[in-house]
DNA sequence: GCCATAGTTCGATAATAGTTGAACAGTCGG
DNA sequence: CCGACTGTTCAACTATTATCGAACTATGGC
């Protein structure tokens, strides 16, 4: 049976702008950001060497549970994506200032 | 004799994202800092009531070492103002797309 | 059914950030 | 020069966040 791996996402109306700016505001967050917007990625794929999979996990979290990115289960894996369209809909040209800031 | 109040700030080229972005992810700053979109305040004109002053410093030094406000001596006091200009330079959309978010 | 795989959750600890009163440093008016 | 005034800095405490191993859950292949 499918669907018990669903994981809770905020409403788009109900994003909450310091909780957006604070999931981006960690460097290693921020860079997977960067990565999403090229396009999703496992979770597998969305990790740095040497980083243990439980410390992601909690990156995700943070992110998910402030609407930045959309988490959904594929199979044995899980599909990580940017919520660009809903970012857009709620705080316009936010994500296009962050992507597009020059690299620290 | 002047001029041992000034305080340092960043050059706008150092301005990192991160730390704006973390600078901006608390409530009570993002509020002061779409106060200070208005115009310059003084100090204890930044100040909400029933919070002390060495809270409203900390975060003031919080904005200020991000680069997102300027904090310069006037008389007995101290002005505080929004570097807009800088922020659009180094990070532009981001101020903008920050002041315009609907109110939460 | 059984095992390997992918990833979350839990629990403990370390690190960072927020809050505050008290002490301190300049500035201005007498 | 002295006191009142504005605001920062210091030090201690609390609270939140980050990190990570271990336990756990669902899935798919055999």
């Amino acid at each position: 049976m499918a669907g018990s791996r669903e994981l809770p996402h905020p409403d788009t109306a109900d994003l909450v702008l310091t909780d957006v700016l604070f999931a981006l505001s960690d460097p290693s967050r921020l860079a997977l950001v960067q990565r999403l917007a090229q396009g999703p990625l496992e979770v597998a794929a969305c990790n740095q060497p040497h980083v243990p999979k439980s410390t992601l996990s909690h990156h995700l979290k943070t992110l998910r549970e402030a609407g930045v990115i959309r988490n959904v289960p594929h199979g044995r894996q899980r599909y990580v994506s940017l919520r660009r369209e809903d970012l857009d809909e709620r705080f316009p040209g936010l994500l296009d200032a962050v992507l597009g800031a020059p690299e620290q």
